[in-house]
DNA sequence: AGTCTACGTAAGTTGTAGCTTACCGTTCGT
DNA sequence: ACGAACGGTAAGCTACAACTTACGTAGACT
C-alpha cells in the first residue's frame, strides 16, 4: 500500500492526525479510539510499512509519533499534481487563443 | 467518502492523474485502463461527488476535467497537519529544555 | 522466579468496495 | 424517424480490508 491509501481509511487517519499533535502509546490511541488495541496496533504496522510514523521502545509501551519525512512526501506529490494540472490549464488556454485568431 | 479516501483506491488515483494532464471521456479513460467502462463511471462519480473533478457535455461524450480547488484542498489540509507537527516537535523541544534546567 | 503490563501476531468473521454484465436514456448523424 | 455512439445506473458477485478474540512475547518491578 502507498502512502494515500494507508491515509484513506478514516481510522487510519484518526490515529495519525493523533499522532501529528503529540507522540502516543498503542493503548493509548486505542483508549481514545473506537476500535481495539490488536486493530490500532495493525493500521500502526502500516502507517509504519509506508514511513507515515516511527516508533521507539519505551519501557513495554511502544511510543509512536508522525515521520515528518512521510508528510512531506505527500505535500510534494500534491505539489506536483497541482504544478500539471497549472501547466494543462495554461496550454489549453494557449490553445484557445490560437483557436481564436483561425475563426 | 471525503477526498483522502477517495484518492486512496489505486484505480481512482490512476483517473485522476490522466485527467491532470487533460480533460478527458469516460470511454477514452477506460480504453487506457485495465477495467471496465461503468467501473470508470462510477469512479468519476465518486471523485465528482467529493469535488476534486467538474464534468460537461460535449456531444454524446462527456468530458471530465480536475477541479482546482480539490487539489488545493487537499494540500491546505497536509499544510494544516504539517504546521500541526512542527509546533507539536517546537514544543517537545522546548520541554526537553525546561526538563534539562531541573536537573 | 513470578507477575503484571503493554504490545504484536495469528486466526477467523463480516461488511463492503470494486468489478462485471445487462439495460436504459440521450444525443448526433443520415 | 431510425440507428449508432456514448455514458449513467441497477443488480449481482467476489475478493479483501477492517475488525474481533485468543495467544504469545518482552520488559519492569518486587
Amino acid at each position: 500500500m502507498d502512502r494515500l491509501g494507508a491515509l484513506g481509511d478514516p481510522t487510519r487517519r484518526a490515529i495519525f492526525e493523533r499522532l501529528v499533535t503529540r507522540p502516543m502509546a498503542v493503548g493509548e490511541l486505542a483508549g481514545e479510539l473506537p476500535v481495539s488495541r490488536p486493530a490500532v496496533s495493525q493500521h500502526l504496522k502500516v502507517l509504519k510499512e509506508v514511513g507515515l510514523v516511527v516508533d521507539r521502545a519505551d519501557g513495554t509501551r511502544r511510543l509512536y509519533r508522525v515521520d515528518p519525512r512521510g508528510v512531506q512526501a505527500l505535500r510534494a506529490y500534491l505539489d506536483e499534481l497541482w504544478d500539471r494540472a497549472l501547466a494543462a490549464f495554461a496550454q489549453a488556454v494557449e490553445r484557445a487563443e490560437e483557436e481564436g485568431k483561425q475563426s
